[in-house]
DNA sequence: TCAATTTACGTTGCGCACAATCGAATTGTG
DNA sequence: CACAATTCGATTGTGCGCAACGTAAATTGA
């Protein structure tokens, strides 16, 4: 047991990455990154989201999120569209490939559910609860006045 | 509450990011990264040790590692040398710099811990090991040839 | 002994993640 | 209305994280 397997940042660190990789190689026949799958999820659920809210929901900013939806784009999974109202705003949409990817996806969630290694949604959730308060607590401290 | 905030998934990617910004911050006046920090975590400990097991202890092939241990040895916090019997190996040791930081970043593990918003060690010690049967298990499902 | 294989590390290329900066559009205020 | 402040998104630059590939050294084994 080495020294960095004691703290909590390095166990979220390295389960984070795992699944990152879990990801990846379920995502791969597609050639999406886990970012981009997150990004397809929200689009699924919620339809067409101008930039700024997808931002706020995955806690991105521009800086990722516009390169992002550029590979995206050229992809032709999503479109990206001014507004008509307030032309600084960019909507997202997505097109039928886009559309498409949520049924030829919709193994993913059970694969990494198993993944886990979780015993039940009873603990998942526990888990996800734990993670919510810690993340809330660590945004607290970074960057206190914003 | 997003479709994203269900996920285990994204509540580790929250969660690991959150505290990788916060110690962003906490390492800002040694220009220090995260992994950075890892990695002067295990020289203090363990002293001189091998690029080879440095990356297995964090998990990082030497892709990452070459490039970040330059960048510490430019900063002159560690030396890299050959060994002398097997002269594939390169080993990285402290520098009186890097020994030194030991004392000035002694403050940070305390820091992290209070911004965990963890209420106890015990608390703690729960998350790390589920944190650490997820990477297990994660791990298992990606590449299992490997 | 010596050719084939393995090991250790470096490099290249790509995609985030994030800070900093910019330009354009909108909003707020006098 | 004029103009300052704010908002939104894109761009630039740095540093991982990782796959793929390359090189040199060591080990294996016929």
């Amino acid at each position: 047991m080495a020294i960095v397997d004691e703290m909590v940042c390095f166990a979220l660190y390295s389960a984070s990455r795992a699944t990152t990789r879990a990801y990846t190689e379920l995502l791969a026949p597609w050639k999406l990154t886990y970012t981009q799958y997150l990004v397809l999820v929200i689009l699924w659920t919620e339809g067409t989201k101008p930039v700024r809210e997808l931002g706020e929901m995955l806690q991105l900013d521009s800086g990722t999120l516009s390169p992002l939806l550029r590979r995206m784009e050229d992809k032709e999974f999503i479109v990206r569209e001014r507004d008509g109202q307030d032309s600084r705003i960019v909507n997202v949409s997505l097109t039928s490939s886009g559309n498409a990817l949520r049924q030829d996806l919709a193994h993913i969630p059970a694969q990494i559910a198993c993944g886990t290694g979780l015993p039940d949604l009873k603990a998942a959730q526990a888990l996800i609860d734990s993670l919510h308060r810690v993340t809330e607590s660590m945004q607290k401290i970074s960057s206190p006045g914003t």
